[in-house]
DNA sequence: GTAATTGCAAATACTTTGCCACGTA
DNA sequence: TACGTGGCAAAGTATTTGCAATTAC
């Protein structure tokens, strides 16, 4: 085994959760993917199908994010975000990950050049960002 | 009217769409909000609620969307991702907006100054980002 | 008048939970 | 043995579509 997923599933265990086959399944999966995983993605992936169920990977996901051992990408929230595009305008955001806030970051945004580089190194076209920053809001701590 | 929106409104005009009530409100009520809105807080708003169906607003922002005039936040599909969190390793990524490739930007993040600025300023605790580009990858080109 | 747009209702898709059986410690 | 974990099936929630009626141009 990945001296990295034994680790990880050591880390687990430390925080009170069982070694289980699904465990190191999962674990092993989403260490040798090269991107973030769908639920569906990793119930149906080679490793974890003939494993077991797709609602046990759904809790495995659900403890190891509580845990700190997995991230849940996006706003965290089920439903899809929608912003307007104003031209010429670009907003970045700081969200609680407690409360759901949703505020602007002030700050300018320190991204554009690395934008500039990826557009010239990789060939690809149309090119923007999203950078969200997470963290408990001061009224939640 | 806001001259932005009666602006936006003309954007949507030259871009083939018709000037409806619908979509002078829904156009009204991003600008307004301060961040990002789902599609059930968009339906269900003030401006919105007595004014049409979710539906219409769901084609609304589909339409929009396509032409570039709103943006959907997250990774660009109905599912949620889930990835690895290893300790003392970060990840930004780089996504085709048309295939769905995601794959892992190389360059070291440039945001960490930045996430430094805002845990000073705004009292947040155990902050992190996320950080994502997206683009026409060459094969889609 | 014609084609885009809308409302309503139904269909999908993804996520989440209940309950009892099972396996790890 | 005890309690965390797993399988299966059902429920919950968000998204998406079909179609006839309506509206913008």
């Amino acid at each position: 085994m990945d001296p990295l997923v034994a680790e990880t599933v050591d880390r687990c265990r430390e925080l009170g959760m069982r070694r289980t086959k699904a465990l190191e399944q999962l674990l092993a999966t989403l260490l040798e993917s090269e991107r973030p995983m769908t639920l569906s993605e990793l119930a149906e992936s080679e490793r974890l199908t003939a494993q077991c169920d797709k609602a046990t990977v759904f809790r495995l996901l659900q403890r190891l994010a509580e845990k700190g051992i997995v991230r849940r990408l996006g706003l965290h929230e089920r439903a899809a975000y929608f912003t307007l595009l104003v031209p010429g305008r670009h907003q970045d955001y700081l969200i609680c990950t407690e409360c759901g806030l949703i505020e602007s970051v002030k700050a300018p945004c320190p991204v554009h050049q690395l934008e500039e580089e990826i557009r010239e190194k990789t060939g690809f076209r149309n090119l923007y960002h999203e950078l969200e920053f997470f963290g408990t809001c001061p009224s939640c701590v």
